[in-house]
DNA sequence: TCTGGGGTCCTAGGACCC
DNA sequence: TCTGGGGTCCTAGGACCC
């Protein structure tokens, strides 16, 4: 098989980053940046690294000691940090194809490299992207390179940590000796995929960096823990298991959630914040053409232990997929009803809409992508397609067993039917799905 | 009338990422 | 007294279907 290159490009703690350049004045100072209701630490300059400030580290901790040593503080101004990375990404379609850029954050993004490798010289390309970023919008960044994503992941790691790199960190250059070393020193937590708990849990297999890892049996691993890890590991040993995404690709869930200032436990004010949230989620929904086939809301409420909350959610699947605004609204507010418990104080409110597409995650295969087909015209485009894709001329059909009405299943659940291509001339029915024969 | 296997769909919850 | 706000994928288990 082919080898393989990903390239990981990141900007070096984005948001404090993003700070400095409308205010040099930060420059060489400790800086913070917090999360919303400055509840916690979210991006952390270098400075305010060295001072033991982690991430994701509650404010009221450690405000006291923060300020005393001096550190900026700043609250996140996420309109900011939302128009530089659009520069940022407007400069790296300069330097790749789209079609070759997966932005996977606000300030990072994948590059498939394979097909510039035998035409650029990767390193100096790179080294010239990072300085124009620098020089166009004032921002940091990092690139690694590896024959995986996980692999990309972990050199831009090494290109951020280890000055010896210059932010700029190619794997498949270095000799395996080197490789070895880097492994050995870098923690297992610090890999991709494998977290806080799965970190702590592979240490009763006598696993503690990323080396461990790598030459750990995956089989066992896999039953052990998921499947997850099992491509972990063989992405470590260079074989690429995870494709770069398609952007093109819409969310399968679009959420919006806040927690409240403080807490409170009047429901029409709760119905309120809801109507809110449904309203931030539609317009996502619209943006991307999308249909919500199911509401979910959750609220939050308060407890006296760590983490100090707890959700109780409901979910209630639509008639049909819809966008329309005062149906979602209407299904979001019904579900407070059911919720809503008298006497309890509620911190934080969510609301999700699982998007129609997702419906197709679930099907087999040979599923047609579920559309409700309401003219002839867009069934016989389908039918015509699948004909073209699985060349069979039977063809099943039936009301669609998925329909997003799980509540009423039973009465628009309808046998399906095998039929072949003529018969199917003459269907005119609306809200038909329809599938290959097995 | 009873039993069972194979499969799908859905929910809830956990772990991870930034 | 104070602990973001988005997302993703995976698993287990129950209900249901043929």
């Amino acid at each position: 098989m082919k080898e393989q290159l990903f390239a990981l490009i990141d900007i070096n703690n984005c948001y404090v980053s993003c700070e400095r350049v409308f205010n040099p004045q930060l420059n060489d100072k400790p800086v913070v940046v917090l999360s919303n209701n400055d509840g916690c630490v979210v991006s952390r300059s270098n400075e305010a690294k060295t001072l033991n400030i982690g991430m994701a580290v509650p404010w009221y901790e450690i405000e006291k000691e923060a300020m005393q040593a001096g550190v900026k503080v700043f609250s996140s101004n996420y309109a900011l940090y939302g128009d530089m990375s659009r520069r940022f990404f407007l400069i790296l379609q300069q330097y790749f194809h789209i079609d070759d850029l997966e932005p996977y954050s606000i300030d990072e993004c994948f590059i498939r490299l394979t097909p510039y490798a035998k035409s650029i010289d990767i390193e100096q390309y790179c080294r010239e992207l990072i300085s124009t970023i620098n020089q166009w919008i004032g921002l940091p960044c990092c690139i690694g390179i590896g024959a995986t994503k996980t692999q990309a992941k972990l050199a831009n790691h090494f290109a951020k940590k280890r000055t010896g790199f210059k932010s700029f960190c190619f794997l498949p250059d270095l000799d395996f000796c080197s490789y070895e070393s880097l492994l050995q020193e870098t923690p297992v937590a610090d890999v991709w995929g494998i977290g806080r708990k799965i970190s702590k849990q592979l240490e009763d297999y006598e696993i503690y960096n990323s080396y461990d890892l790598t030459f750990a049996n995956e089989h066992h691993l896999a039953k052990q823990f998921s499947v997850v890890i099992a491509r972990t590991i063989r992405e470590l040993k260079g074989q690429s298991c995870i494709a770069l995404d398609d952007p093109a690709i819409p969310s399968k869930r679009i959420l919006s959630s806040r927690s409240f200032a403080s807490d409170l436990s009047d429901k029409s004010i709760l119905k309120q914040a809801v109507t809110f949230h449904v309203n931030r989620t539609h317009k996502r929904l619209t943006t991307q053409q999308q249909l919500c086939a199911c509401v979910h809301v959750s609220l939050y409420e308060k407890i006296p232990n760590p983490p100090y909350k707890k959700g109780t959610s409901h979910a209630l699947g639509l008639e049909y997929a819809t966008d329309d605004l005062l149906t979602l609204n209407h299904t979001a507010l019904k579900q407070v009803n059911v919720l809503f418990k008298e006497n309890k104080k509620y911190v934080k409110v969510e609301v999700m809409f699982t998007a129609l597409s997702s419906k197709q995650q679930h099907m087999h295969d040979l599923w047609q992508p579920l559309q409700l087909i309401q003219q002839r015209d867009d069934l016989m485009k389908i039918l015509l397609k699948m004909k073209q894709r699985y060349g069979s001329d039977c063809i099943q059909v039936g009301y669609h067993s998925t329909s997003p009405a799980w509540q009423m299943k039973q009465h628009h659940r309808s046998p399906r039917y095998t039929t072949c291509w003529q018969e199917l001339l003459t269907i005119s029915d609306s809200g038909l799905a329809v599938t290959q024969n097995k």
